[in-house]
DNA sequence: AAATTATTTATGGTTTCCCGTAAATAATTA
DNA sequence: TAATTATTTACGGGAAACCATAAATAATTT
């Protein structure tokens, strides 16, 4: 089982909750804890050179602002962060997101190696997650594997994201075009714009762009 | 102070924790929990019933889906089932809601009469508030007063809202015009509808309508 | 009641979006 | 390399949105 596992939650609650649980009820011998996405980074770095290295991550996603003056942010920064100075680093993310888009990018760009969901069953699904993932596994809360399984989710490529983030940032459809030309991403004409613009709203039913924008910002996507 | 409170809260832990602190660092002589509305509601109507009330409702917003059928299912729900039985019941929300033009609204529907969010410092300004409430102040948790305060929230009426929700359900300006015809809401001409329309994306400051629905939704106003 | 003011509605011109079709170019296959 | 197929781009007509101005109506004031 993982010798040494770091927790980082802010609300401190919460935290003790974890590091009791992971003691009793999986094998792990050390588990410490952190409140801000800085110390955590800083406990791993440490921890790394005194030749002591973590080898689980389980974090939040959203901390909420302090009085003191942060780095890192969030908890996939945090995770980015940590993946610089120790890439093959296990992670578990466990928070409240439930939006099933947004889970599979975490597994999509952040390369996480499971996924609990904050509820009522979150702890025991927790304890789970940290057997599966010690065994190489991935794991996702069951009732969300279940949605993104069922929930044909429609796979966007970079291309329409960034189309969909730009129009809901305002631009006209001619804008956009000048963006990708600029940028070189291709294809850039306002034919191929309109066009993939209507394979979206065709796929999430959409009765317009407005429609469209709405409803992609419900499903997280934006 | 208070004789009997309740906390609403799925998640174990932090409903124990609420608990604890309330016993410890107010007078509040009973606090019991409940994990599902459904069940705060039966203990408000058997209190009610056995003519020992609660004066205190303490109440999340969201509680994750469950195994059990549930027919109340959010906090708000609870909050207007309640008042039906018992309108004078003082009510605090804790929650990680953070969006000012939610929270404005819930002391403008739900009449509550503290909002406390969770945090870092949401279990100390709970306390607070509790105290704040019992002499019949309202309450609010100061960092989210404060971005109330400067952030000069222009003031939507219920019409703006109509308007913006049809808008992101993908309705044409023509369909709003029929639909507010049909429904006797006015003023219900396009030329209206553009000025309204207009009004809001220069308040908002954005670039089109599609720009306003997406800036809207991001307030947490739609 | 008349005059002033504010609000709502109407109208027309311009731009952008929407949608279909066709041409041009790129990629694949025979 | 020629032929086929897929992708990208161009174009045009009609609908909706955008914008400014003016007319009609309602509300307020004198």
């Amino acid at each position: 089982m993982f010798e040494k596992v770091l927790v980082t939650e802010d609300l401190g609650s919460i935290n003790h909750g974890i590091a009791n649980i992971l003691h009793e009820r999986t094998g792990v011998k050390e588990v410490q804890q952190a409140q801000y996405c800085d110390d955590a980074y800083l406990k791993f770095r440490r921890a790394l050179r005194d030749d002591k290295p973590f080898d689980l991550l389980i974090t939040d996603l959203s901390f909420k602002e302090s009085h003191r003056q942060r780095e890192l942010v969030s908890g996939l920064q945090l995770i980015d962060a940590i993946r610089l100075i120790q890439p093959d680093i296990k992670v578990i993310i466990y928070s409240m997101e439930d939006r099933p888009a947004k889970v599979k990018s975490f597994f999509k760009e952040q390369s996480i190696n499971g996924y609990v969901c904050k509820g009522r069953y979150g702890l025991n699904e927790l304890v789970q997650s940290v057997g599966e993932v010690y065994h190489n596994n991935t794991f996702i809360s069951p009732l969300l594997a279940n949605a993104m399984n069922k929930n044909n989710v429609f796979e966007l490529k970079d291309y329409d994201l960034l189309l969909l983030k730009h129009l809901s940032d305002g631009l006209t459809q001619e804008e956009i075009r000048m963006y990708f030309k600029r940028n070189h991403i291709s294809p850039n004409s306002i034919s191929s714009i309109e066009k993939r613009l209507n394979k979206l709203k065709y796929n999430f039913k959409a009765k317009n762009a407005i429609h469209l924008v709405a409803m992609t910002k419900d499903l997280g996507l934006l």
